[in-house]
DNA sequence: AAATCAAACTGATATAGATCAACTCACCGT
DNA sequence: ACGGTGAGTTGATCTATATCAGTTTGATTT
């Protein structure tokens, strides 16, 4: 073991991850931790575009971002795409597949992006002996339920310029939490998934950002964002109109 | 208790609900099922827009439905109500309060409605020694997780139609489960649940059903529907218009 | 450096669904 | 029985966003 570490310059593990203050680590004691270590499996980074798994491969883990990003969709009726949800560092997803056995979305990779294997059996196993393991993931599927929730409610009552203004302050309030900067940054999405994911085209989105960026909001050159005033972009989300 | 049962001409208890094929009860055996049966509490029906539990509530359990039907709603920014999902008999709802011990949803009664209180901290505590009631909670989670993202996607990615055709199959497909006609039933909701829960307005929903009834996919008045042309309603929501 | 290609942006037009307005009907209390 | 109230329906018009049609830009290949 040690020897090992002698090999490789940076081992990882949950001790040494900058994400662990937002992860499951974050509900454990030291030795405790050592055991989720233990069960923990760390592949090579994915490249953009890579799957985690597809829609219909059996259930075997949930995952963490250690860094990157990643989209999660369903395949709709036919072969459409719908984008669910998009993934930062410390997030965990992989819930949908627990139900029946076998993962309901698609979890690709939007950048070059480490993932960290959680196997669900063994992690079940080790709840049934800590319980802040148990309580901890019960909490994340519903915080799951929630942020669903939370899009359904900005899906079926908000315009265009709110649903863009919402998504760029969850991102930025995400970064936040990673200690990142939460005005400047580089969205890991490309147009279309965003588009996608907040039930618009393509074009709409295109526009809004012009939109904003001319009202002095933000500034955006492709994927680049500078939020500028945050205040408006709350208050476009919080506009019901119904004063108009 | 044998004095009891004699008071009470119909004692109710997970053993002779007709829901128990559906719900928690489904998963253990006998002896399980008794330690289950005696953490549930029991109220008396709740009447129309009756709450169980509101926003902001402190979250102590989880609810099944017994009979009638419920709706739960986000507070969304100012007052609006946004509808994020309908629970029939045999459902569980709740699951919203887990994540921060609050409930962020209102769930109230549509119609005269029998629940099931499943206090959490008694459930989790005989989840510990029975792991197919955690094996189920959990799949239960995953199962609302599930279902939002499929709301999300009716929302993002489909027409008025679309959406009111594959709420009308969602509902006739849980009826069936309990073993109701899945072609005749009342909606339990109002339009302007129904539209604010896709996303539309009440006319729209109105002119929709209008729409279906003329093209004989259904019958429909007020509340009352009946279902006359499943594969048409099938049709609708398969038919991205690709190829218009 | 030229050629290719995909992503993003912008303009012109079309349309699904929202909004505004009126009407019907069932139900409720007096 | 009689007005009142709210849910639902239907019609006329308006508008936010989709659709269609380029153009620009930056990356990748040759």
């Amino acid at each position: 073991m040690k020897h090992m570490e002698t090999i490789f310059a940076c081992p990882i593990s949950c001790r040494n991850c900058r994400m662990s203050s937002l992860c499951i680590p974050m509900s454990l004691r030291s030795d405790e931790l050592y055991k989720l270590d233990q069960i923990i499996l760390r592949g090579k980074p994915l490249q953009v575009r890579q799957s985690i798994f597809r829609a219909g491969d059996p259930f075997t883990s949930i995952y963490a971002v250690r860094s990157g990003s990643v989209k999660a969709f369903r395949l709709d009726g036919d072969g459409r795409e719908q984008v669910v949800a998009f993934y930062l560092p410390g997030e965990i997803f992989g819930w949908d597949g627990l139900a029946d056995n076998h993962y309901q979305n698609t979890a690709v990779a939007l950048e070059t992006t480490s993932v960290c294997e959680i196997p669900f059996e063994q992690l079940d196993h080790l709840a049934s002996s800590i319980t802040s393991i148990q309580n901890y993931t019960t909490k994340l599927m519903s915080r799951e339920i929630i942020n669903g929730q939370r899009l359904i409610a900005l899906l079926a009552g908000n315009s265009a310029h709110q649903r863009l203004a919402s998504l760029l302050i969850s991102l930025s309030d995400r970064l936040a939490l990673q200690k990142l900067s939460s005005t400047r940054f580089r969205l890991p999405m490309s147009r279309g998934d965003i588009s996608n994911y907040l039930g618009l085209t393509v074009e709409t989105v295109s526009r809004t950002f012009s939109y904003f960026q001319k009202m002095g909001y933000l500034r955006v050159n492709k994927k680049e964002v500078e939020l500028l005033n945050l205040d408006a972009l709350q208050e476009v989300i919080a506009d019901s109109d119904v004063f108009a």
